[in-house]
DNA sequence: GCAATATAGTTGACTAGGAAACTAATTCTG
DNA sequence: CAGAATTAGTTTCCTAGTCAACTATATTGC
């Protein structure tokens, strides 16, 4: 007779959960920028830049752990579409500098607050307790695995 | 003088920190299946296949939000890693039978040790009240939103 | 019962990212 | 100070999805 094997249901894993609730959350955002004609990852790219004089693509890349080719193309696309600017650096022209335009400039406000607006309309109905247990216990993960990158995708 | 405008940080959204965690959690278990031979989604994919006599792949697309061009390619793959078979429905030509081969049942447990595993690796330390609580959250945002698909990325 | 329609699956064009080979600029070293 | 090693960025190839056009089968409605 074959031996019983437990099997556990996708259900039983509260990953499953998170990254349930993580897409639809990332999803309902990426609709929302894209009607403002950029993707997510643009987005992170002009809020890091956000405040800034200029940034370098190697120190973004690093910040949000990306491969520097990826940077690379997302900075062809931003260029692209004139919301930074790319120059080499002056003392060491092996450095970029990244520096959002003024379209740029003005685009990151109205793309956070559809941050702020995504983020209301998947926990703003949530008790605050129950707010602050989430906050707790995602940053308590992520510190006890002294983890460093913003997440993209 | 130009108004204040309030921008918020990436870190201020409750999304942030959960896509956060959730990607530190994917990536962790898309590690552990490759090193046995298949990812995640093949994984998701198996594990629906698992004590199930056959599935249509319209079935699986319908239930995984997946478009059918992309469980055509799935199906593809598993095809040829001989984890499925794939035949024409007796019925209805249309539809196909999907069935895990021998191999495909015999590594679906092993898989599924593997998300055990990863689960506890990043949700084993937490104390089971914080336990209880991410769980009821986050099916709770999930059931008032009214989802109905399995995550896959 | 046959044409119109609908449904299942496939395919090709496209996207976004990773890995690794490559180029250009700088720094290190002997 | 010249050649080696290092570093920043680019590019090519690959993967895994989406979308939309397409093929094949089945159903519907005169």
């Amino acid at each position: 007779m074959r031996k019983a094997r437990h099997v556990s249901n996708l259900e039983d894993h509260l990953g499953y959960w998170i990254r349930y609730v993580s897409n639809q959350v990332s999803h309902a955002f990426s609709l929302k920028v894209e009607a403002r004609g950029v993707t997510v990852a643009e987005w992170v790219i002009l809020r890091e830049l956000y405040g800034r004089d200029s940034v370098a693509p190697s120190a973004l890349a690093d910040r949000l752990g990306m491969t520097r080719g990826a940077i690379s193309k997302l900075a062809d696309r931003l260029q692209a579409k004139t919301l930074v600017t790319r120059t080499a650096g002056k003392a060491d022209r092996r450095y970029q500098e990244l520096v959002l335009t003024a379209a740029g400039r003005a685009l990151v406000p109205e793309l956070s607050d559809l941050a702020d607006q995504n983020d209301a309309e998947f926990f703003g109905n949530l008790k605050s307790a129950d707010r602050a247990t989430l906050e707790r216990i995602m940053q308590e993960i992520v510190r006890r695995r002294g983890l460093r990158t913003v997440p993209i995708d």
